[in-house]
This record gives structure tokens, sequence and C-alpha cells, in this order.
DNA sequence: TGCAAGAGCGCC
DNA sequence: AGGGCGCTCTTGCA
């Protein structure tokens, strides 16, 4: 395959590189170079995605593959299978340096002080003799290349934006909060709920977001409340705990997702936030901006297609469970999986007696309970699922003794002290707080391995995915065609052209079981999905909405 | 005055 | 004695 790599050169210039042959390019050129190149397929090296892909998406230019540097510098420089020292040599403690650069930055394509002239070429070679190298090479060749498509995926839908109707999200504000208030003021109905908070609690000047000053008012009204969480006061008997608790939630829609939220990153219909892949160090994305990944169910109904389109809506059922399934070789679980619902299929297959204990003892193998209902149903199913819970088990384990895990397609988790760094002033740490923390490493370690090949299996999902979309549209205009739109962990949204909702819809399913066979060859591991054709986001999910519009 | 940490809530 | 994130507010300290 063409393998293409490109650097920035001083005086707005690019180096492009290409087996033995290079040349320069103003950068000005570099779109319709791209363009037309596009036709041999090539795979394009760069630094970061995020540096290079925005403005050949605006000048209208689709790239099909990349290999993104920064992302697999870090990936191969903590892969277990991997001999780091191959990834040492010119300039590549930068490359050890460098974080994610942030996509509203001025300083995209000039050269400053921060973007050195990095020659992407010698890293890329780096990069390919350690994987060549490895034990694990093809594996973390597919890997990279996940990795890769998954910044391209992100780009786009930075670039795409989740469409949105600020006044269907506005008439919702007003409808739960009150009419937009002046900055630093209390909407009206948040103000008269902490007045009616101060009146049952008899406290006139409670704040009720200060957590002291709350306490002290439940106290004084006799109520044992040690701390001012939701589940907590909700074990709570008095006439002011439901104000309060109404409060808390409208608050919270107010501060993180109001007028202020809309004001910064809804523009021209758009809801644009800025993903990062990798951005966790299970290898799942993070974002920064607009808390993108934790988009409360409570304003998407203002997520809505534009006139004409639909939002095809398609998440994973039980994920990690499945996931957990195939990269263990489970054939019991595996069993047990077949079908639509991964837990009911435990119950069907007599491992426990209901779909809760299923579910309970599941997250409790994958998160590390110890006690509890949760806890408890471990051992039994531990007998049932040898495999699978073993896995789990010994990844916790080995965390215990200190030791790194990896996913199945080889990213490394951080070592035990990595993210502990004690101040030298303090005094070291007695035996009870190092068993501790070496138990907390262990349950992060069990987590990391499934949460981690989840990430992946998603990555593979997602790659192949935005490929089928790009065939489904065939030769239209970028925006004219269907497109992912969001992506949160194991749920994706594409904005389609109603007419082709249906295809779409099939084309998920397909890459979702493609992404199994790329993980999981040998062995069948269902992965159902749950597909919503609606109108608005809100409406996925609910039995009828997929026939609806 | 500004920053870091903690609490709490949202998502998976 | 349950994993990963981001965001906003308050508090405590410099």
């Amino acid at each position: 395959m063409t393998r293409v790599s490109l650097s920035r050169l001083p005086g707005d210039r690019v180096l492009v590189v290409e087996g033995d042959g290079q040349r320069e390019l103003p950068m000005t050129d570099l779109a319709s170079y791209v363009g037309e190149r596009e036709a041999d397929e090539p795979r394009w090296v760069w630094d970061d995605t995020v540096r290079w892909y925005p403005s050949l998406l605006a000048a209208g230019v689709r790239v099909q593959r990349c290999h993104d540097l920064r992302l697999g510098h870090q990936l191969l420089r903590r892969a277990p299978a991997v001999d780091a020292q191959l990834l040492v040599g010119d300039q590549s403690t930068h490359w050890d340096r460098l974080g994610p650069s942030v996509p509203s930055d001025p300083a995209l394509f000039s050269i400053d002080d921060t973007a050195e002239h990095l020659r992407t070429d010698l890293e890329d070679a780096r990069q390919l003799a350690a994987v060549a190298a490895s034990s694990d090479a093809p594996k973390l060749g597919l890997l990279l290349a996940a990795e890769s498509a998954g910044a391209l995926v992100a780009v786009e839908m930075t670039y795409a934006g989740l469409p949105w109707r600020t006044d269907v999200h506005e008439r919702l504000l007003t409808d739960l909060l009150g009419p937009r208030p002046p900055r630093g003021a209390r909407p009206q109905k948040l103000e008269a709920l902490v007045a009616e908070v101060r009146g049952a609690f008899d406290a006139p000047g409670l704040n009720p977001d200060s957590r002291p000053d709350l306490l002290a008012a439940l106290r004084r009204a006799g109520l044992e409340a040690t701390d001012t969480r939701k589940s907590s006061l909700r074990a709570l008997k008095h006439p002011g705990i439901a104000p309060l608790l109404r409060y808390k939630q409208l608050a919270h829609l107010f501060q993180t997702n109001g007028w202020a939220w809309t004001d910064e990153w809804v523009k021209g219909d758009r809801f644009r936030p800025a993903y990062q892949p990798a951005g966790s160090t299970t290898g799942r994305w993070s974002s920064n901006g607009g808390g993108a990944l934790s988009f409360p169910a409570i304003v998407r109904p203002a997520a809505v297609a534009d006139d004409g389109w639909m939002l095809v809506v398609a998440d994973v059922a039980q994920l990690e469970p499945r996931v957990l399934a195939g990269m263990s070789g489970d054939r019991a679980l595996a069993r047990s999986a077949r079908g639509a619902d991964l837990y009911q299929g435990m119950v069907d297959d007599g491992a426990v007696a209901s779909r809760t204990d299923a579910k309970l003892g599941l997250l409790g193998a994958m998160y590390g309970a110890t006690s509890g209902e949760s806890g408890r149903m471990v051992p039994g199913l531990t007998r049932r699922y040898p495999d699978a819970f073993g896995l789990v088990e010994e990844a916790a384990r080995a965390g215990e003794r200190g030791q790194v895990v990896r996913t199945l397609l080889g990213r490394g988790s951080p070592a035990l002290g990595e993210a502990w760094e004690r101040d030298p002033d303090d005094p070291p740490p007695d035996a009870d707080s190092q068993a501790r923390y070496r138990r907390a490493y262990g349950r992060f370690t069990r987590n990391f391995v499934v949460q981690g090949t989840g990430a992946e299996w998603a990555l593979c999902w997602i790659a192949d995915l935005r490929n089928r979309l790009w065939r489904l549209g065939d030769s239209g205009p970028l925006d004219a065609r269907p497109h992912l739109v969001f992506f949160l962990h194991d749920e994706v949204v594409i904005h389609t052209p109603a007419a082709l909702a249906d295809l779409v819809a099939a084309e998920a399913a397909e890459a979702a079981a493609t992404a199994a066979g790329l993980l999981f060859r040998d062995l069948t591991i269902d992965f159902p999905l749950n597909i919503s054709t609606v109108r608005s986001y809100a409406d996925a999910g609910k039995p009828g909405a997929a026939i609806e519009a």
C-alpha cells in the first residue's frame, strides 16, 4: 500500500515523502494535491489528524485512510509486545511529549515554537519497525489502523456536527426553568425551588449548592446525613427532600446544558464537540468541550435531523460482556450471548435465576465487586463461565502483583505507580495503604482488559461503518451523504437522507459483524444492535419509534 | 485573586 | 471496599 507522509516546513510549506522520493508543496496546494492522490488510496501519514484533516474537509476533500503518528507513538510506547527502544531516535523525545492538539487552536497551520518541524517520515519508519519486530504485529497493525480511522471519524464528526434545534432546546429550558435569567442569576423556577427548600428546612439564607450549608440544615431538621448525594438524600424522610432533589436535577441542567452551553457549543444549527480518541487510558475516547460524552438524555429532544433527513441511532446490547466472551474464548458465555439479550441468555442456559442476577454478576466480575448483591453472584457464575470470569480474575491478580495487562489487540495498561506520584516530603505509605492501592490497581486492570477491548471493537465497528456509509452515498458531495454525527462508546448516530435510512441501518449491522470477525475470528460472537430510525435522538430506543416518520 | 482539589452528577 | 471519563460549583490554600 502506498504510504505518503506529510511534514510541515517553515514558510507554510509541506514536505511530502513517498518511498525514496520527496517533494515540497505550498500549504495552499495541499488540499488539491491530497484530493488528486486519493485516487491511489494512499495511507496518509501525519503527526496529528486534528492538525491536518479539518482544512482538507473544509476544502471538500475526504481521506480514506491515514496513520496518526501521535496516537501511534502513544500506543506503541506502552504496548507490552513492543520494544520501546525501537521508538527512540531523532526527535523521538518530542513525540513522547506530544499532547493532543485542540481543534480550535488558531495556530493550527502556522509553524510556532511548540510545533517543531517534525519529520514524520522518520517517526513513521520507527513505528513500522517497532510493529514488525513485535510478537503481536498483526494485532497491533489492526489496532493502529483502527485508532487512526477513529481519528478521522472524530474530525469528521466535529466537522459535520450533531444537528441541533436551538428553538427546541430553548423551549425545553423555558418549560423546566423559566425564562432565561440575566447573567449570574438563577432562573425563576430554580429560585422558587430554593425558596421552597429554605422554607421546609427553616433556613432562610441556605445555599443549596453549598455542601456544608446543606448538611447543617439537614442536621438541624433532625436528619442524619453525612453527604448530600442524590441517593443518600432519597433515603431521608422530610418534606424538604423532594424540592431539594428537584432543585439539584434542574440546577445541573441549567449549569451544564443550559443557555450558556448553547451559546458556546451550538453554532449554525450544529453541536460540534471536540472528541479525543484514546483520551482515556483504556483507549476509550474522551471529549474536551461541551461534555459530549455525558450528553444527557434530558436535552436529546433538541437533536433533530434536518428536513428530509433522519437519524439512525444504533447501539450494541451488552458490548462488554460479549467482548469478554470473545476474548476469553468462553464457549458457554458465547452460547448465552446468542440472541438479542445476553443476560436473558444466561437465564435460559440455567446459569442464573433471573436477568437481574445475570447482570449484577457480570458487572460485578468486570468491575471487581467484592460484596453486596453483585459480589455474591460472582462465585456461582465463575463455575458456570470459568474462562470468562477467569480472565478478569487473572487480570485483577496481575494488577495486584504490580504487572501491566493488555487488551486483546495489545494496548498496555499504565504501570502501577504511574499515576501515583508521591510528594517526596510525605512519609512513605504504610503497608495498609500500599495494599489498598494495589487492590485498587487490580480493580483497574480487571476492568481495563474488558473496557479496552470493548473500545477496540467499537473502533473497528465505526471504522468499517464509516467506509460503508461513504460507499452508500456514492458520488454525492461531502455534506449530502450519510455520515456519522455522534459516537458514545457503544452507540452511534448517523445523519442520513431519509431515503437511505434503511440501507444505513443495514450497514451498521454489517459493520458490527465485520468488527466481531476482525477481533474474534475463530469464535462466533453475536453483536446484536438496537437500531432506531428517528427524527429526534430522544425517540431512539422507544418501541414503535423506528417506523414513525 | 487565582488555582487545585473535592464533591456531585451526567454519560458509558 | 465498583471501572472509565467531563463539567461545574464550592472550598481551602497560597
